[in-house]
RNA sequence: GCCGGUGUAGCUCAGUUGGCUAGAGCAGCUGAUUUGUAAUCAGCAGGCCACGGGUUCGAAUCCUGUCACCGGCUCCA
């Protein structure tokens, strides 16, 4: 029989023969290599028997393919280990996922992370015996006999569509159900390790029983393994609660109350830093600047809808003189309200009001994390009412606002999704289409690539969200735009048109950065506390070597301060080694050292955070450079 | 909120099977040193061992409740 491989070469191979002997065919490093194949492009196992006419190709253990497969087979072995070690366990399930595997149990007392050392040393002993996985193919009463003690795997059973044949996977005595493919034997999964055990709802619903989810990781080698463990501690070291305390920027205290960060003066001055350029820009963009108060009566949350659908969010109302008032979770309703003060014309829309406005929100205890989730926060926030016909200009502009602040942040990397309606809403559908359209039409008028996120919409209207990942990979929503129809109709707001009738405006609600909070964590993270020149809260330390350099180190610090760099003396009486590593330790972008030889050249000996010693430059030139890189904001 | 783990000085961590005044390094303070590109030396001070209850002759250590934090699930900017 014939089959093409993936070059569209064609290779004879006798009757019966399987991927592994077309792999054979080829190359005997090529079959050593494989792990898997594909024929006619579905995955199967090397012993996959071809057919005349097959495609065929073959899936190497160093492709992500090869890896994914060897992951999964790993998350079989552990399943393995798991039931010879942990009698009566119920098997969840086990695929591979980004960067190793899992598999979910639920196991007939609680285990914790001691016991991984014991289930991994079980799984050398399953890797090292090389046992075959051998593919089963079940009909159903088959397979619910064999799975009679498993009730998660029933589950999984009897909802396989009924043209999908059951399969099974055996190695060393124990068989789980599975879709294959696997690496042909134990042996294949080579550098492995066990990372964490953690609670997981089955199949993601917190209304199904929790089980006990372990997470590991394989690779192709130890030394991948070993790098990818290295990358695991190199990012905790930019983990940006680590940084944060660090670097002296903020913290968290337990008396104030969980997910309520303290900025601390760097911090803080970071956010002015970013608060002015924000507003800058907006003022320069075509938007007014508007406040509101952080208190609101519960009936303006009956109006906006917040009251009904957004509740489990919000915090318990405050009594004042009999009335009931909340603390906001939205900004909205108080600009809608600032909107409704008067009659608005046609001519003056498209309004745009922006404001740093601060949100609380209740959040689950178990959701917070440093400043990525916290229970207030404050969104850089902006409502744009529009005529229809301005609405998807207005979106394009936006959608081109954020990618120049994302970018300006440092951030190229992101991911953008289109969230359409969810369970809990408001409105006609004829709004939620028109405003999902409007926004799936600027999307592309742009050309950002997106996917849909079905049902995670707000109540009141569909959104844009762009996401930017942590340290460790995890993505937090920033960015997020949305189209409303509906509060407006809620609270009635409307223009007068041309034609002297009243028309009803639409709202782009829409923050940019997302809050502060998140997106100066992530900014922690991205630079890895290191901020370029134009964010950092010191942009050069001055390092006298001795006392009698004090004066010219003032003046160094009084000429750099008037071009409105932001610098620091170290008075300290340490060695210029110990100043120059404390210096380093707090990642500030230039310390300038400055002993006799400057003092009589009247220049600065510079080093760079990034570069390490440039030496001497004028102090007229550094000033200037200073400003210029500060000013680019590279 | 749920599952598992953790909580000792400002920070990072020791603290044997329950048993002496709970230790170290860094940071801080004091003194000496006046220093040339990532740690000068010495001394001092610093702890309701997260908090509350219990077991015990005796608890940082064992049990229990609360709170916070970490990893994950669910949920979100």
């Amino acid at each position: 029989m014939k089959v093409t491989l993936p070059d569209n070469s064609i290779i004879e191979l006798d009757d019966g023969a399987s991927a592994l002997d077309a792999a054979r065919k080829v190359g005997a490093r090529l079959a050593k290599a494989a792990v898997a194949a594909t024929v006619n492009g579905e995955r199967v196992d090397l012993s996959h028997q071809l057919a005349d006419g097959d495609s065929i190709g073959i899936v190497t253990e160093d492709s992500p393919e090869g890896l994914e497969i060897m992951r999964h087979s790993a998350a079989h072995v552990l399943a393995s280990a798991v039931m010879d070690l942990y009698h009566g366990t119920q098997l969840g399930i086990g695929p591979a996922i980004a960067d190793g595997f899992y598999y979910d149990f639920k196991f007939p007392s609680p285990i914790s992370d001691s016991d991984l050392e014991k289930i991994e040393e079980k799984m050398r002993e399953i890797v090292k015996a090389k046992f075959s996985f051998e593919r089963r193919e079940l009909c159903r009463e088959e397979a619910a006999e064999k799975f009679g003690a498993q009730p998660f795997k029933q589950e999984l059973l009897a909802e396989l569509p009924p043209e999908e044949k059951a399969t099974s996977y055996t190695d060393d005595g124990f068989t789980d159900l599975c879709r294959g493919p696997h690496v042909p034997d134990t042996g294949r999964i080579k550098a492995f390790k066990l990372l964490s055990v953690a609670g997981a709802y089955w199949r993601g619903d917190e209304k199904n029983p929790m089980l006990s989810r372990i997470y590991g990781t394989a690779f192709p080698s130890q030394k991948q393994l070993d790098e990818h463990l290295e990358r695991l501690k190199e990012a905790e070291r930019r983990d940006h609660r680590v940084l944060g305390k660090q670097l002296d920027l903020f913290h968290i205290d337990e008396e104030v109350g969980a997910g309520l960060p303290l900025w601390h003066p760097k911090g803080a001055l970071i956010r002015k830093i970013m608060e002015d350029f924000w507003r800058d820009e907006h003022l320069a963009n075509g938007y007014e600047m508007v406040m509101i108060p952080h208190i609101a009566s519960v009936e303006l949350w009956k109006t906006s809808g917040h009251w009904g659908f957004y509740r489990e969010n919000m915090y318990s109302p405050m009594d004042i003189e009999g009335q009931e008032y909340i603390v906001k979770p939205m900004n909205c309703p108080g600009h809608i309200k600032i909107y409704k003060s008067r009659t608005r014309s046609y001519r003056e829309l498209p309004i745009r009001w922006a404001e740093l406005g601060t949100v609380y929100r209740y959040e689950r205890s178990g959701v917070l994390h440093g400043l990525l989730r916290v229970r207030g926060f404050t969104q850089d926030d902006a409502h744009l009412f529009v005529r229809p016909d301005q609405l998807r200009d207005e979106i394009v502009s936006v959608i081109r606002f954020v990618l120049f602040m994302l970018k300006t942040f440092g951030f190229e990397e992101y991911e953008v999704y289109l969230s359409t309606r969810p369970e809990k809403s408001v409105g006609s559908d004829e709004h939620w289409e028109q405003a999902t359209a409007a926004l799936k039409d600027s999307l592309e008028e742009v050309g950002l690539a997106y996917e849909i996120d079905p049902g995670e919409g707000v109540f009141y209207g569909p959104k844009i969200d762009m996401k930017i990942r942590d340290a460790l990979g995890r993505a937090w929503q920033c960015t997020t735009i949305q189209v409303d129809f509906n509060l407006p109709e809620r609270f009635d707001i409307t223009y007068v048109g041309e034609d002297n009738a009243e028309h009803r405006p639409i709202m782009i609600h829409r923050a940019l950065l997302g809050s502060l909070e998140r997106f100066i964590g992530c900014l922690i993270e991205h630079y890895a506390g290191a901020f370029p020149l134009w964010l950092a809260p010191v942009q050069a330390v001055i390092l006298p070597i001795a006392d009698r350099h004090m004066d010219y180190a003032e003046q160094v610090a009084r000429r750099l301060s008037e071009e409105g760099l932001r610098v620091e003396l170290d008075y300290s009486r340490e060695s210029v080694g110990k100043k120059i590593r404390n210096a380093e330790m707090e990642k500030v972008p230039y310390m300038l050292v400055v002993g006799d030889r400057e003092e009589d050249a009247g220049n600065v000996s510079v080093r760079s955070y990034a570069e390490g010693d440039l030496g001497a430059e004028t102090l007229e030139e550094l000033a200037a450079r200073m400003v210029r890189q500060a000013e680019e904001k590279a």
